[in-house]
RNA sequence: GGGCGCGUAGCGCAAUGGUAGAGCAGUGGCCUUUUAAGCCAUCGGUUGCAGGUUCGAGUCCUGUCGCGCCCA
């Protein structure tokens, strides 16, 4: 269905058809720029420095945001991803006719080019005095229309675009008109820079796995399907790199790390999105207190790097990100807080009876580290607030992590936490492939067929364990939920450039819903 | 999946069950240092969608779509 225009967007198209009739394309194809707004400023600022005799001259291009029209002149911003910048319009200089084409064809949003010399305002801001200027690119539809008031040196914006519908489904109009969203973005690409150059000055090789894959593992999800036609073959959407980056170290890769695109084809949250960004490292002779080093140092880099600052503010809550972060034992955390001693509770019955005991009500049919998961949620995650290590996690919820010595229920596994929330999940690594093996059938044995975090086996992972795969420690983080902590947001979807959401044609006006009443 | 809340003009918002409004944006005009410029005038609505109750529904009820929050 073609696009029907609103009345605003006609009275564009109209002024446009006007621009092609006067000779002049809407739409050309090259632009001049020989200063970004920011750049213009200091340029003038220098020059004043130098006390130069002539006004330095520019050509500025960007997004027409504010016009205010005042007789025979005409004040204007332009926005480049520099910020802003003021032209100032004048009769005298350009001839009547040029000022009311700028006032009457030129609509806010236009992306234009402007040519002129700097100079300051009576009340002394850096200001373009325009002799030229040309249309770059027409915007048909209006940007919401923006306003920022300075009070008591403070920025006031009015009529921003607030509705969360509206600036997921049409992050750019979000990141247009809202400077502070384009901020959180660039922050996430910092946090990913210093997280690679972490790795790489510690000999840590990038590396880039199979997303589609003929067996999904190493996680508890359920995967996404798709088919490779040719092949006639069905293939799954990664849940994780884990089985993948180390088959890497039987080939010989001490340290691998991988940055991408995880998909899982669960509940949409505000810290759940289908597709997110994962961190994944693995690393020979490493176990998992060692890794626990290494990630505290990891964060703090990355804090020192991006913020500047360890000490950050997340949703109200102080909070440091200086190693050495808190480290508690998973049975004695559990005993403080419910009074479960889940080392006397071998089996998941003798473990919900204990439950039950202390007042905790276990879900029905759960496993052991199900019922140990469940107190886990429900008493400890909430309160690390702080950076915290939970350690020595339930060997059944845990299929490739190596045991304790001496203690067949627990594995060397442990998960940070920042704000109450799971940031990174790490273990010392299974390398047993007997052992994985009996991991891998034991999973099928305990899950029914038809549950979702059930794991087919993959043989060649265990053929190439069989190999001999060196004792490793290994890692993975959320890279969205990073970038929520450092950016101090409560939901996932304000650090995704587009965020899935449920389906609704091209925007909330339109609507399907009597389409698919009828259809059904 | 369940509970609660929200959905009104391009944007941010009003409207006791009784004529759907003002601001910004837009349009026409005045204005040579403005900066949410100002002043005068003016256009703009299927109140998410579909039903129902009522003399009368943006408002109450049912269903539905979407978003948000809480829970699972």
């Amino acid at each position: 269905m073609p696009h029907e225009f609103n009345r605003l967007e006609k009275e564009r198209l109209a002024r446009l058809e006007r621009l092609r009739e006067m000779g002049i394309e809407p739409y050309p194809n090259r632009a001049e720029r020989t200063h970004t707004a920011a750049e213009a400023i200091r340029t003038l600022e220098q020059a004043e420095a130098q006390q130069a005799e002539e006004a330095p001259r520019v050509i500025v291009a960007g997004r027409l945001r504010a016009r205010r029209v005042m007789g025979k002149i005409t004040f204007a911003h332009i926005e480049d991803e520099s910020g802003r910048i003021q032209l100032f319009f004048q009769a005298n200089t350009l001839g009547k006719d040029a000022l009311k084409q700028f006032n009457k064809l030129y609509d806010l949003g236009d992306f234009i080019q402007a040519e002129g010399f700097l100079f300051r305002t009576r009340t002394g801001e850096p200001t373009v005095h325009v002799e030229s200027f040309r249309m770059l690119a027409k915007a048909i539809t209006p940007l919401p229309p923006a306003k920022d008031e300075i009070v008591d040196g403070k920025v006031v914006r009015h009529a921003v675009l607030a509705d969360s519908e509206t600036r997921y489904r049409q992050r750019y109009a979000d990141l247009a008109v809202n400077p502070e969203v384009r901020d959180i973005f660039r922050t996430r690409a910092k946090i990913v820079r210093a997280l690679r150059d972490f790795l790489d000055d510690h000999g840590f090789l990038e590396v880039e796995t199979p997303i589609l894959q003929p067996i999904y593992g190493g996680a508890a999800a359920r995967p996404f399907v798709t088919y490779h036609n040719q092949l006639k073959q069905q293939l799954y959407l990664r849940i994780s790199f884990e089985l993948y980056l180390k088959r890497l170290l039987v080939g010989m890769f001490e340290k691998v790390y991988e940055i991408g695109r995880d998909f899982r084809n669960e509940g949409i949250s505000f810290k759940h999105n289908p597709e997110f960004t994962q961190l994944e490292f693995y690393w020979a002779y490493a176990d998992y207190f060692k890794v626990m080093d290494f990630t505290e140092e990891m964060i703090a880099y990355v804090a020192d790097r991006v913020l500047g600052t360890r000490k950050i503010t997340w949703q109200g809550h102080e909070i440091d990100l200086s190693p050495p972060w808190k480290r508690i034992e998973m049975r004695q955390g559990l005993l403080e807080a419910t009074g479960v001693d889940i080392a006397a509770c071998p089996d998941a019955e003798s473990l919900a009876a204990a439950m039950k005991a202390k007042g905790v009500e276990p879900k029905p049919n759960a496993s052991r580290g199900k019922l140990i998961d469940q107190m886990v949620g429900d008493f400890l995650e909430p309160n690390f607030i702080q950076p915290t290590f939970l350690y020595d996690y339930p060997r059944d919820i845990s299929p490739l992590a190596k045991a304790r010595p001496g203690d067949p229920t627990t594995v060397e596994r442990f998960e940070g936490f920042i704000g109450g929330m799971e940031l990174c999940n790490a273990f010392t690594e299974l390398n047993d492939p007997l052992d994985q093996e009996a991991r891998f059938l034991e999973m099928g044995r305990t899950y029914a067929a038809d549950d979702e975090e059930r794991h087919p086996i993959d043989e060649d992972y265990l053929r190439a364990m069989r190999y001999g795969m060196p004792p490793n420690g290994g890692f993975g983080m959320g890279i969205d939920r990073l970038t929520m902590i450092f950016t101090d947001k409560r939901s996932i979807r304000e650090v995704i450039l587009f965020p899935h959401l449920r389906e609704r044609g091209d925007g909330k006006d339109e609507d399907r819903a009597g389409e698919a009443a009828a259809s059904e």
